[in-house]
Parts: structure tokens; C-alpha cells; sequence
DNA sequence: GGGTACATGTAATCAGTTACATGATTTA
DNA sequence: TAAATCATGTAACTGATTACATGTACCC
């Protein structure tokens, strides 16, 4: 099924995020997907320099991406999907997941094991009130042209930043009315 | 500083929620940490069974954890916090974390690479609406004793995941309104 | 005493992060 | 042409996941 000298591998979300840009943009070096990345999908799923030079490699030893070097100074890589890359990217987002995401917030983790919540608040929320404007500025950027998914997703990162911020603003005002200091973390949780 | 034979380790957000529940218990077996998370900070920060026996091995190498093997049939493990471990727990509760918490949500990335609005709510819908009621159960067996913060932790993961409610009904709304099905994902995203 | 569920661990793999190292282009 | 910045990669490490493998207790 394979053509040989091709490793399989598995595809992971990051894997998708590459050829979900590519299949956007074309063709790109790894500093291009970079700078594609800061500027639109970043801000939902971000993800270090580096795996966007490894990630395509591994891709297209997979037969997902043709990988085409520059002769000249640079010698950069350039990548492309392949057939078998948008096949991929196609049947990956046509099958809905139904799976719950964790918020994996290290914030309530801290406060889940005690953490002073009035100091906790006031971090987070100085952190989610200047995302929020980031967010609304990106927001007023939509001319209802092109795409809608981009845009509802930040839609839906936007409505997370409200909700956050309503949530920690709840957090501090309780703990400031029960006057709760950090809650030793020495008793047992929900039964 | 280090006493020898104990190795340097960095501590992860899964360290430190081994820590955490190690002082809430006091002393436990892999096994037991594991029936722990499931019913508690688990539903807000899972993690696989094997974790639970990795984690507080590497802990206890570094000197975080005392390790006693029992002696007769089953020869668990068992652990508790050193001083060194109740300090570092300690040290990151009480430091307060501003970093934003990214949603690195499955469902949103593919929306954002066009999938269809309208199956990938559905699907989304499903399971958000379990796990509300699995919240709202939880809720209720708050009897406003013992510390705040699991019960906080939870009422910011309830929020959420109303929120999200909300989010993925208004995206199969608009999805049905403009009629659009999946969007081919090949225009430009945010400028 | 045989089956089933409960309990306990190890091994192999690998994606992702951090750190290191260098080359090319522009501008002052 | 020197400095600064932009650009491009590789290497080492390691935490996390998946898969494998076994042992103990209970129940009928």
C-alpha cells in the first residue's frame, strides 16, 4: 500500500495543523509555516519553532508532503501536500469528534490543590483581559468574506476568555468574602 | 544540597498533582492514587494508570517521596510526601501562574480547517451535555465544608463547559443559516 | 479449584520541548 | 565591513502514551 522507503506514521494533531496550512497556503518552508501560524491558528493551538521543522520532515517521509530543497544560498525546504496529504487532512476533518476536551489549566490545578485564589485571580485575569482585546481586535478583522471556520474558532476562543474571566472574578469575590486565605491542602475532595 | 544518589528531575504539572493528592491522603499505592483521580481531579486533569506508577517512582528518586515496598503477598508500593515534597508543593501553590491556558481543542482545529459546523456540534453537543450533568451531580455534594478549592476548580470546569454549550450552538446555528457546509480550506485565514 | 475481576507493574516507543549552533541578508 | 537581525536547522533529552505481561484475591 505503501510505496517502499516510506516509514508509517502516526498523525497527531500537530501533523494535521501542518497540512491543514499547507492546504491553505499552498507550499511553504518551515519559517513561513512559522509565521502562519503566529498569525492565525497560533492563537487556538500554538506550538514551538522547532516542530515545524521536524513535524514536515516526518510528514513527508511519510508520503504526506513532497519536500523539495532550494539549490541556491538558502538551500531551504520547502513542502507541499501530496495526494495522499490532502486525502489525509480531508478524511480527518470530515469525522466529527465527539470527544470532550480537559481544560488542563494549570491555574485550577494550583487552586484545586490550595492556592491562595484572590492572588491566582488577579495573575489570570490581568492575562485574560489583555487576550481578550487581542481577540476582539482580530475579531473586527472578519469581513464575512472567505472561510467561516477560522472565524468561529475565534469565536470560540473569544467566548472562553469571557467565561474565564466572569469565572476568576466569581473566584476573587468568594474568596474574598469568606475571607479564605490558600486552603491547606490536607482534606479530602469530592466524594 | 541534593542528598546522593538521588537524581535531579523537573517537576510537571503531573508532579505536582501527585504531590497534591499525596497530601490530601497522606500515604497511598499507585493503585490508590488512581481510584483518587478518577473521583476528583481527574474530571478537571486526567491521566493514564501507568502515570501513576512512573510519576511517583521518578518523584521518589529525587527525593520528593519516601518509597516502602511491602513486604508480604501483593508487595505494592507505597508513598507519602518527604519535607522536600510538601515544600515543593507548597513553593507552586503559592506562586501564581498568569500564563493564558490554551484550549488546544480537537473539535476547534478542525473547524478551523473547514469541517462541517453543523455534524462536528452535534457530535460536540453530545458529550458537553454528559459531562454537564456529570458536573451538576458533582456540585450538589458540596456541602460547603472542607477547602474551597476542588470546589471551585469544578464550578470554573462546569462554567466552561456550559459555555462551550453555548458556543456550538450558535456555530451549528450560523452553520445552518448560511447553509454552508464544510469550507473547502484553502483561502487565507486572519490577516 | 477454576474462572473472573481486581490489582500491579515493566518495556518500548515517540512526540514534543529545550538547548545548541551556524548561515544569510540587510543596514549603518 | 561590521553589527545586527533575520533565518534555518540539528541534537539531546525525557515525559507521556501504548502495549505487554503477570500476580493476587474473591466468588461460585
Amino acid at each position: 500500500m505503501l510505496p517502499p522507503r516510506m516509514r508509517e506514521i502516526q498523525l497527531t494533531p500537530t501533523s494535521y495543523l501542518v497540512l491543514g496550512l499547507l492546504a491553505q497556503v499552498g507550499e511553504a518552508t518551515p519559517y513561513q509555516l512559522k509565521q502562519q501560524v503566529d498569525l492565525s491558528v497560533g492563537h487556538l493551538w500554538s506550538l514551538p519553532r522547532s516542530q515545524l521543522y521536524a513535524e514536515p520532515a516526518r510528514l513527508a517521509q511519510a508520503g504526506y508532503l513532497t519536500e523539495d530543497r532550494e539549490q541556491d544560498g538558502r538551500r531551504r525546504k520547502r513542502y507541499a501536500l501530496t495526494e495522499r496529504g490532502r486525502e489525509a487532512l480531508q478524511r480527518w476533518t470530515s469525522t466529527p469528534t465527539a470527544e470532550f476536551t480537559e481544560l488542563r489549566d494549570l491555574a485550577l490545578l494550583k487552586l484545586f490543590f490550595g492556592a491562595d485564589p484572590v492572588l491566582l485571580a488577579e495573575a489570570q485575569l490581568s492575562e485574560l483581559r489583555t487576550r481578550l482585546e487581542l481577540y476582539e481586535v482580530m475579531r473586527g478583522l472578519d469581513d464575512g468574506s472567505g472561510p467561516r471556520g477560522p472565524w468561529q474558532a475565534l469565536g470560540a476562543g473569544t467566548d472562553y476568555v469571557k467565561t474565564s474571566i466572569r469565572t476568576w472574578e466569581r473566584i476573587a469575590r468568594e474568596g474574598r468574602e469568606t475571607g479564605a486565605g490558600p486552603s491547606a491542602a490536607h482534606s479530602s475532595p469530592w466524594a
